[in-house]
DNA sequence: TTGAAAGCGCTAACAG
DNA sequence: CTGTTAGCGCTTTCAA
């Protein structure tokens, strides 16, 4: 065991009460008596036990965060922002990785529930009952998600969201300008909430422009499964692909590349997030651009103050690059689009 | 506040000895009494608090681990494959971002000293002194880092490293055959313990082999810092390079892409790690492949049964692509190797 | 300004 | 098998 504060107590000769004091800064210890204090448990390399001190405040300096997936490179940039704003008010991060598992979710949350003040779920899996009830015991801030209309509100939620209408709606407008007249969707995970909401705005921003639209799955959102399913989408005939997220989308650029199919000239690509550093994307790709890092400060902002009780939201807009063109053979064979080469 | 268990053994008409009994499925409980205080618990929806456990047993349940950034793509995989690994045996994982600063880091080892039962260091950027003395307060597990040789080695200290020699010699005696006979080795972090052993390593194998060895910094080792520094190097006349990382190298292949060096043609490029998922570099990046997961598990190992005191360490091998061909103009201008359409 | 004492929620002897 | 008792290390009344 380390050294408790009953010694740095002793070894300074006053009461652990006076101790406690000192070490905590509070004004009712006359100065010499702090010095003192001070000087001890620096000699004796004293670190006051955090779990003692939760166990009698009832707080414990650190929240929770949990995520589907660690690996996924939108999270990390958005970990990393929660991280340096609620580490600089001294608060310790639980991460827990959950790994697309709702059960595996659910047992973070109850691990965690006894030692975290907050809990952050980001693109969260549960239930809106197993977040209602997890909200009950403690704040929570849901990320990347919102609750269903119908089940009630507790007062202990904060929602902060990415605004993907706007953006979502620019591209297709700008597929449409371009000619246009079909679009695939390459979805996200099943269980996701974003994946749902960008699926319901694509669908209805075709509607209103009278394009048709199709959704494709993916095993996971990420550059292997936009491979895997880039090759078929692009030599089926679609036009314009618009993926759940970069990586996704970047994915889909290697398999048109594999196969021949130029980009953006036998199809166009658009991805979600502009996460990808300049330069990675060839050619550069068109996306609906929003921040992970202004997510990390919003849900950040939404547990340090929990006043505005309104749903926050980061913003997304349309970046133009060169992964989208014209339709230009809208009426030939798709085959024709592969390179004779390939 | 809620349910504790003085509620639940209260409900169940027991004491809070036999509730924790009943509770920690203790054999000294008879069957009948165990029922009754678990459906009572249920009913009560108490979950028992880590922390109070914690205070009596001397044990957390949970571990911490400290990175110098969550953002980089070769931790990730590291701390999935631990958590999934520890997660399993029900403990938690704390993870701390030192944002490659010591001082940071530091702070983080303070914060989490009195809530962990040990700490992973990865790539740490501690000195050696601070290391040992955090090993001297609880278990650690220094991941890709030696201490220095002459320091006292603490009991509680595991080390968890890459071999990297036998890849990266591989990777000299590749470019040596396909006839090159300059390297340039494009470094990581100033602080990093690999980055020094990878210097070493291959500054050893050239001369070995006679070939002449340069080596040039980037700021981060990241896709924009390979990116910035690649396009001077591939037209400085280097005919070989091997780079610090996966990302870095990626950066190369994009640098050379935009000023129109040919690769492998008019520059090799090796990466190291084989971080990268199959058809994102184009060229396919040739790569010193070292598992990132494997030293998760082996670091969890570590944590597990600290029986073995000996060094851990993954292996690496040298994965031959397409970024790596014969040495073509030697005594060539190098700006000869630069297309004319740049 | 300081100290004594109570207690946060739980576990671990020690009796019964 | 079960209850009583004593703390784990700290904060916080309440007195002095």
């Amino acid at each position: 065991m380390s050294t408790t504060m009953r010694q740095v107590a002793a070894a300074a000769g006053v009461s652990v009460a006076t101790a406690s004091r000192a070490l905590s800064g509070s004004s009712l210890v006359v100065d010499a008596t702090r010095q003192r204090v001070l000087r001890v448990a620096a000699e004796l390399d004293f670190t006051p036990s955090r779990l003692a001190r939760s166990l009698v405040t009832g707080l414990t300096g650190n929240v929770g965060v949990i995520i589907p997936d660690i690996t996924n490179p939108f999270f990390t940039p958005f970990l990393a922002e929660l991280e340096s704003t609620l580490g600089a008010g001294d608060v310790g991060l639980l991460i827990g990785n959950a790994q697309e598992s709702r059960e595996r979710e659910q047992a973070l949350v109850q691990r965690m529930s006894t030692q975290v003040d907050a809990l952050v779920l980001a693109s969260s899996r549960l239930s809106d009952d197993q977040i209602v009830r997890a909200a009950g015991r403690f704040p929570v801030v849901l990320v990347n998600r919102r609750l269903g209309a119908d089940v009630g509100r507790p007062v202990a939620l904060a929602e902060v969201v990415i605004d993907i209408e706007p953006g979502l709606r620019a591209a297709v407008r700008h597929l449409h300008g371009l000619g246009h007249t079909e679009l695939t969707y390459l979805d996200g995970p099943a269980q996701s909430w974003s994946a749902a909401q960008k699926r319901t705005v694509l669908n209805r921003a075709c509607t209103e422009l009278e394009m048709s639209f199709t959704v494709t799955g993916t095993a996971r959102p990420d550059f292997a499964a936009g491979r895997e399913v880039g090759g078929a989408i692009a030599t089926s005939g679609a036009s314009a692909v618009v993926t759940y997220n970069d990586q996704v989308a970047l994915g889909v650029l290697a398999a048109c590349y594999d196969i021949g199919v130029e980009v953006p000239g036998g199809i166009s690509v658009i991805g979600c997030d502009d996460s990808l550093p300049t330069g990675l994307a060839r050619p550069a790709l068109t996306t609906v651009a929003c921040s992970a890092r202004a997510l990390g400060a919003l849900s950040a902002a939404a547990i340090v103050e929990p006043t505005t009780r309104c749903a926050d939201a980061v913003s997304t807009r349309l970046v133009i690059r060169k992964s989208t063109g014209a339709h230009l053979s809208a009426t030939a064979n798709p085959a024709a689009r592969v390179r004779a080469a390939s």
